[in-house]
DNA sequence: CAAATACTGTTATATTTTTATCGATAAAAA
DNA sequence: TTTTTATCGATAAAAATATAACAGTATTTG
């Protein structure tokens, strides 16, 4: 079940939501599920949430009933692959940077932040949340040793390709970045921006656009 | 220019990166720059770049040396509404709230965040980055005394949906979700989830299927 | 037990989005 | 000055995506 290949890039956007909802449909002990009630709960196509479910589970829905919540919740867990455990290193250990090393959310999603990684000298040798922040120059000798390939860049944008490139020479394969800015890397590195302003300002464009 | 209504949402993704590589290529005073080099700086087609541009932009590109890059920036910038500014609210002032209210960037977007809210005695009547905190029962007069708009969730899951509704009901318009669940609203809300773990998940998974 | 219903899953159609092609043109090179 | 080159903008073609149509089937209802 676990191959990718033919999934579009709007229906692995769509997969997170779909199990959203149905964790929102668990907690009301909603025991099957059909199409049409994700669609509208989402405001998509039936036909297209059967698709999407195709693509990733095998379970059989049933006419007149559905599917069954937990088997669809089981299968997308696994599909977007919630249960594997991969270790992260972050750096930046500021404001923004503490707060996702305190979230434990995370773990239910399969992702470990091993460490954390700083210039301030504050904060260098102290722990956030269990984990421990180390000077940048422990960066590379940290992910080598335990064959990190996920970091996540929490520093001001000025220095955020720097980091960059020094996460990529010690080996990580996927950037995860909050600073706004361009990272310049090589195109086999995947790097997920995550502009939270600008993310912001379209929502509240969006909102604009309706009157 | 600043009308909606036939962009795609693909396009509308575009459109902050265009500018954030723009900027980039500001910081390094290059002039002009063309529809190809934006296509290869992000990894995508120059014929779809010239659409995007042609669709926020009056700029008229000139063969041979592409457009003037100080005057792109600036119609991205007026389509995406950086220059308005806009006022919100936040409510849930820990970790991850009290970072993005210490996160100045947000006036460059154009966005104001006057206040926070919470339950945490220990926590109201204090001030995060300027911002004051105020006890959840102010949340309503404070959004209809200035006509604040856009709410900011950053409470835990469990009270992610009764917090959305107290926004709604205050005349919140657009709400944006740090709580990783999913929230049932009047469709004439606009809702952004930004599920962080989730979207983390997604990349890392997307670095597994490289191999 | 037969008919109606509310589903699924698949195939067909429509729409949207992306990519390719091409004529026109300003700048650079010959 | 002429030719070449890099680019735009428009139109056409292709690909991807979403929607509609429909046949088949458990479940419920009369």
């Amino acid at each position: 079940m676990e191959q990718n290949g033919e999934m579009s890039k709007a229906t692995l956007r769509r997969l997170p939501s779909y199990l959203r909802y149905l964790y929102s449909l668990g907690r009301q002990n909603v025991l099957t599920v059909s199409s049409t009630t994700i669609a509208n709960g989402l405001g998509l196509n039936p036909v297209q949430v059967r698709k999407d479910i195709a693509l990733v589970s095998s379970v059989a829905g049933k006419p007149k009933t559905g599917y069954v919540t937990k088997e669809l919740i089981a299968d997308l867990e696994s599909f977007l692959g919630y249960h594997n455990t991969r270790d992260a290193v972050l750096v930046g250990a500021g404001g923004l940077g503490r707060a996702i090393l305190g979230y434990d959310g995370f773990r239910n999603y399969g992702l470990n932040i091993m460490a954390a990684f700083d210039v301030n000298e504050n904060v260098i040798g102290t722990e956030v949340n269990g984990k421990p922040v180390y000077a940048m120059d422990k960066l590379e000798s940290v992910v080598k040793r335990f064959k990190i390939r996920i970091g996540i860049i929490c520093v001001p944008s000025i220095s955020a390709q720097s980091i960059a490139d020094k996460m990529v020479e010690a080996g990580i394969k996927a950037i995860w970045c909050f600073a706004p800015v361009h990272l310049n890397l090589s195109p086999d590195i995947a790097v997920k921006g995550e502009d939270l302003a600008a993310s912001l300002a379209l929502l509240s464009m969006q909102l604009e656009n309706r009157d």
